[in-house]
DNA sequence: ACATAATTGAAAATGGTTGTCAATATAAAC
DNA sequence: GTTTATATTGACAACCATTTTCAATTATGT
């Protein structure tokens, strides 16, 4: 049950509930809204985006709240942000332990990702070297993507 | 000689002017003064950091000149953006062909280089895997520094 | 020196994000 | 169910790095 969607979707709403507990947080109309439609969507949307697709929905929720909502969701570890240089946040789904990078198309926006243990492994060993305590990490490769090329 | 810091500054110098040159645009007395601080600093400055440099040598010079400035020197190729997570584009030299990634200290704001060859070469299998033309990447290691590690 | 076009610096505009605050909603206590 | 204390909301303003505007100035070719 854990593995279909509808399963992860109950496990990560369940774990948003349980952080609101944990710091004394309200459940809100709104942050249910907004987590729904989050879970509905594919990821890497912006804030904007989302706010768009939440107002179709119900009208009455605010920008700021989808911000603030959103932040709330990386936190607890539901979502993550992601910047791919455009200049705006966006948000993912995720999912338990997997970690990914991202290739992304200059020409169309496309975002594909990609996990490469190799890489991992040889960014612990440049790590090592110069005695850093890694924290986190991001890779990404910009080009274009087939159709994009062929154009 | 081109090995030497002042025959690299010179070459630098040369690239520029040239690159001027060869788009109809002006040397004047405010893009040498830039380009000169530019190149006595220390890589990875802000927009503001070196206006606050130039302001000490000539304080009639604008900051919107400095910024101008520096995405010329980018243009050009003699120095590169970067962004580091704090909201604000740094930039820094570029000799040659080189490329280099970063280690990133989120304690103290250390920024160490490192040249991987075999990460570059996963990089690319990646792309071909995903039939990609990949123009450029950042990698970057974020972490703490020894120094900061041990407090 | 003259003409043409680029450059400059101060100020305002931009755009994504974050902060403010009075009105409202939640959840626990009564 | 009612009260009470506290969190949340949404409209709006503030923020801040960056970019644009524009009249005055400067560089370059003739
Ligand atoms: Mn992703
Ligand atoms: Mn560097
Ligand atoms: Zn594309
Ligand atoms: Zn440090």
């Amino acid at each position: 049950m854990s593995e279909t969607i509808q399963g992860l979707a109950v496990e990560l709403k369940q774990t948003f509930l349980d952080y609101l507990a944990s710091k004394g947080l309200k459940n809100t109309t709104q942050r249910m809204i907004i987590l729904e439609v989050f879970l509905e969507q594919k990821s890497h949307l912006s804030t904007e985006e989302l706010y768009l697709k939440v107002r179709g929905k119900n009208p009455k929720v605010g920008y700021a709240t989808v911000h603030r909502t959103l932040k709330l969701f990386a936190e607890c570890g539901i979502a993550a942000e992601r910047h791919f240089g455009d200049g705006q946040g966006r948000f993912e789904l995720v999912h338990g332990e997997d970690h990914h990078d991202h290739l992304v198309c200059t020409g169309c926006g496309l975002i594909l990702e990609f996990e490469n243990p190799q890489i991992e492994e040889l960014q612990e060993d440049v790590a090592r070297q110069h005695r850093f305590t890694i924290e986190n990490h991001r890779l990404e490769l910009y080009g274009l993507c087939p159709a994009c090329a062929s154009k």
